[in-house]
RNA sequence: GGGUCGCUAGCUCAGCGGUAGAGCACUCGGCUUUUAACCGAUUGGUCUUGGGUUCGAAUCCCAGGCGACCCA
């Protein structure tokens, strides 16, 4: 082989020599199948009996990436990693030789690399060093790696190269895989329980002629044929409602939803959201689901309700702690919003334990909210529901029962942040057309996260809605939880990153 | 939007005004019990981009790009 570089131009151009060469050889470096008999995980388990120096005569067949050689003159050693883990491949001569010919043991030597992707044939045996190993007595090339991966102590570290190429992230951090496993548990054990309770998942369109059901901006798209204006859904909730209108009781969607503002450790432009929906019961009802939804979840991947979160430790255990939005604010800051009189003192109340950013709060209601996110959030670290939120900010929901200028809604916060949003839904048809005209005229005002009025969900609350709990959690902030994930981009596999080599527009 | 930090070999990082470096990976040679194998020899660079200062810039200054964190 020619003498060559290691710059990455000069790596993967010996690399594509060696599949050529695999080819002149007759082998594809790009194999149709595999028969395989056991994963990785399989054989640890199945042969743990064995002993150090113990070998076994059964044949078995494996396949997966090289993530480590250690060659010696007539023996060598790989690492074979595989969707369920890793065995190692124990490679000597002889028996290569014996099961494939001459070359063989060479060609392994020579024309594989880290990354390649392996099959490989042969018996059992635990080496006299502890380690559990496949006796090769063939193997076959199954996709030649062009690229070289990650150092293969420190891994890849770098958090841009994490996310822009996921790829190479999951292959040499075994970490982000069983990240994103524990968030395909998370969502198959919360509509295993959903459709245990006799809830059906439903599919909205995300492609909507008027955004709503949430105070977001959208992102707005385009239908050629239709020469329309179209957005990307900001919630599902409308059309939920729109369903349980037409008779469906217990219904959900799990779901991605698409909000245009900022990017943070908190917030991806796409995201993943549930919403349910249940007749006949209110958000008291909503609660107790809500606690089951998620205890559900956490013992499905931990098997406790006592979790860690960077560095504290979460308990989970129901009933949480229910604490009016009131009570809450002045447990924090002193303040009665109840024995405020107006804006303006509401105003200096809050200015004077601190919180900024007031001028758009138009009334006492959004005043309290402010203060109730700049002081109370933060605080709330154990979980807990928070209730009766001021009804200007809580358009869809139903008035409280008994306090008025609240609705029935609750949120909840774990680790200081939002997890799930519920009210008693607001069915009351003209109730609910005056919110979203005053909705609408913030709209009008230039409120880029208000909307218009969705003129056919009116309509169908005018056929009549029944009594209904609504509740939405969003699930990349409970997987971040259940993974102790610091950040929102270690939990959504491909998160929005700028593209590389833009240059300079404004 | 503001602030701080980062961007140097495929990866992880040093170098901070005077000839661009190390470890791992790659290539070659040796080696039949390794698991960050080991030993020896090579090879590898638009130092994020563009300007500027300077005899001389990876290094200092200005502007831009991308990212991380904090604040709003």
């Amino acid at each position: 082989m020619a003498d060559v570089g290691a710059t990455g131009a000069e790596i993967r151009a010996t690399r594509i020599e060696k599949a050529k060469t695999l080819q002149v050889q007759g082998m594809t470096p790009y194999a149709y199948r595999w028969e395989r008999t056991h994963t990785a995980a399989v054989l640890q388990e199945k042969y743990a009996h064995l002993a150090a120096g113990e070998a076994v005569g059964d044949r078995v067949s494996v396949a997966g990436r090289i993530m480590a050689r250690r060659i010696f003159g007539k023996l060598a050693f790989f690492t074979l990693q595989d969707d369920s883990g890793t065995i190692q491949l124990y490679l000597d001569k002889q028996t290569i030789t014996q099961g494939m010919g001459e070359a063989a043991f060479a060609d392994l030597k020579h024309l594989t690399d880290v990354g390649d992707i392996l099959g490989a044939v042969g018996t059992l045996k635990r080496t006299e060093k502890g380690e559990l190993s496949v006796v090769v007595e063939s193997y076959t090339m199954l996709t030649k790696s062009l690229l070289p991966l990650p150092d293969k102590w420190h891994g890849l570290t770098d958090v841009e190269k994490r996310y822009r190429q996921r790829y190479v992230d999951l292959i040499v951090n075994p970490q982000v895989r069983d990240t994103f496993r524990k968030r395909a548990l998370i969502t198959a054990a919360i509509r295993r329980y959903l459709n245990e309770q006799g809830f059906i998942e439903v599919e909205t369109p995300v492609l909507q002629t008027e955004a709503g059901g949430a105070e977001a901006r959208p992102f707005i798209t385009y239908h050629n044929t239709l020469e329309m204006q179209l957005y990307l859904r900001i919630a599902t909730e409308l059309h939920l409602k729109r369903l349980v209108v037409g008779g469906f009781e217990k219904v959900y969607e799990l779901g991605r939803i698409f909000r245009n503002e900022g990017i943070s450790t908190k917030h991806n432009p796409e995201f993943t959201s549930i919403e349910v929906y249940q007749a006949y019961a209110d958000y008291h009802d909503m609660m107790a689901l809500t606690e089951a939804i998620i205890t559900t979840a956490a013992k499905e991947v931990l098997g406790t309700l006592k979790i860690p979160y960077q560095g504290q430790t979460i308990d989970l255990t129901p009933p949480w702690r229910r604490v009016t939005m009131y009570d809450a604010v002045a447990e924090v800051t002193g303040i009665d919003f109840r024995q405020l009189g107006d804006l303006t003192a509401a105003k200096q109340a809050a200015q004077k334990v601190g919180v900024k950013d007031l001028d758009a709060c138009d009334t006492i209601g959004r005043v309290l909210n402010e203060v109730f996110e700049q002081t109370v959030e933060p605080t709330l670290i154990q979980p807990t529901f928070v209730l009766d939120y001021p009804v200007e900010i809580s358009p869809l929901a139903k008035a409280h029962r008994s306090q008025p200028g609240l609705v029935e809604r609750f949120e909840l916060f774990i680790v200081g942040r939002e997890h799930a949003n519920s009210f008693s839904e607001l069915t009351d048809p003209l109730d609910q057309r005056q919110r979203l005209e005053e909705q609408a005229r913030r709209k009008a005002a230039g409120d880029l996260e208000a909307h218009g009025v969705d003129e056919d969900f009116l309509t169908a609350l005018e056929y009549g809605m029944p009594p209904t709990g609504g509740l939405g959690i969003g699930i990349d902030r409970l997987v971040m939880l259940l993974t102790d994930s610091p950040s929102i981009r270690d939990v959504i596999a491909f998160p929005l990153l700028r593209p590389e080599g833009t240059t300079g527009q404004l």
